[in-house]
DNA sequence: TTTTTAGTTCTGCAATAACAGAACTAAAAA
DNA sequence: TTTTTAGTTCTGTTATTGCAGAACTAAAAA
């Protein structure tokens, strides 16, 4: 337990809950936790065996996670002169970029929609309406996202 | 293979991607090709025997998966007049309403993050920037989504 | 040169998921 | 009243997931 982060009891709560979204999310639950960790915890860089004695698992698991992070862009490290060790901390500008290709995620359902659409039999009439509409609205929200991110951005200066 | 609905390979193909898009939204191989089918299929209104027979499912899987996503609203049945059988189509609205739900989970991570910001120690100052511009960015592209469906809406009239 | 550090990779297991097949059921039809 | 229909529910099997623990490795330190 000497790396092990003291986390108060609210603190290790907030880890469980983010950890079950991102569960929700795809990711497997001690991938989760590391992510969570790397939110909540006090100090913001961590090394291998802080993550591993802090949520308690084993050296596969921390390694598996880890790497699977730095792979995906949700994490980074940094290192310090003199020392061996790596600092593992939340790559938090990827969250942003995370919400934008949730998005672009809507456009690939739309392609595949208009791939249906363009296959379909005319005589379905109001079926193939209802499925074009929602192709059309998926690509009109997504084309209108850089506007609205640009509204944000000039909202904040 | 009585009841088996005739697809092309190219229905059969777009089929399964689809149903690999749904798989990865969370939902199991057979409720997603169920899911797909209903959109791919020429008759877009089918029975039991016909989603069972033309995906090759047990009955089990077959009912399981039509359950399932009966309660969570992506179909509805319909019945005619001196036939016991139910048939089962796409609830296509449901895609909508599954857009704009998909946008509305960003939200629960905003609370989340920002319940992490307020008991954060004041001392990370660039991390806690960070996590509050990520806050106020998913919260301020969730305030303006309503805007945007009215635009969008009033785009096409 | 040997030992320690900071991980990585391999092997195996326990739990769960996803489904098949069979037994079952409730309502309608015969 | 019996039989058929249109499913539902139960039981068991197989495959996959998610991880632990141990063996391993490459670089640095001693």
């Amino acid at each position: 337990m000497e790396h092990a982060i003291q986390l108060t009891d609210q603190q290790k709560e907030l880890i469980e809950r983010l950890g079950v979204l991102n569960e929700q999310e795809g990711l497997q639950p001690a991938v989760s936790r590391v992510m969570a960790l790397l939110l909540v915890s006090p100090q913001t860089e961590l090394t291998f065996d802080q993550v591993r004695e802090t949520l308690q698992l084993s050296k596969s698991a921390t390694s598996n996670a880890i790497n699977m992070l730095l792979t995906t862009g949700k994490l980074e490290y940094i290192t310090k002169p003199g020392d061996r060790k790596r600092y593992f901390r939340s790559k938090i500008s990827s969250w942003k970029e995370e919400m934008k290709s949730k998005f672009s995620n809507m456009d690939h359902i739309a392609d595949i929609f208009d791939e249906i659409l363009k296959q379909r039999p005319g005589n379905t009439v109001a079926f193939n309406k209802n499925l074009s509409e929602i192709v059309d609205f998926i690509r009109y929200m997504h084309a209108q996202l850089p506007n609205l991110y640009k509204a944000w951005e000039q909202s904040r200066s």
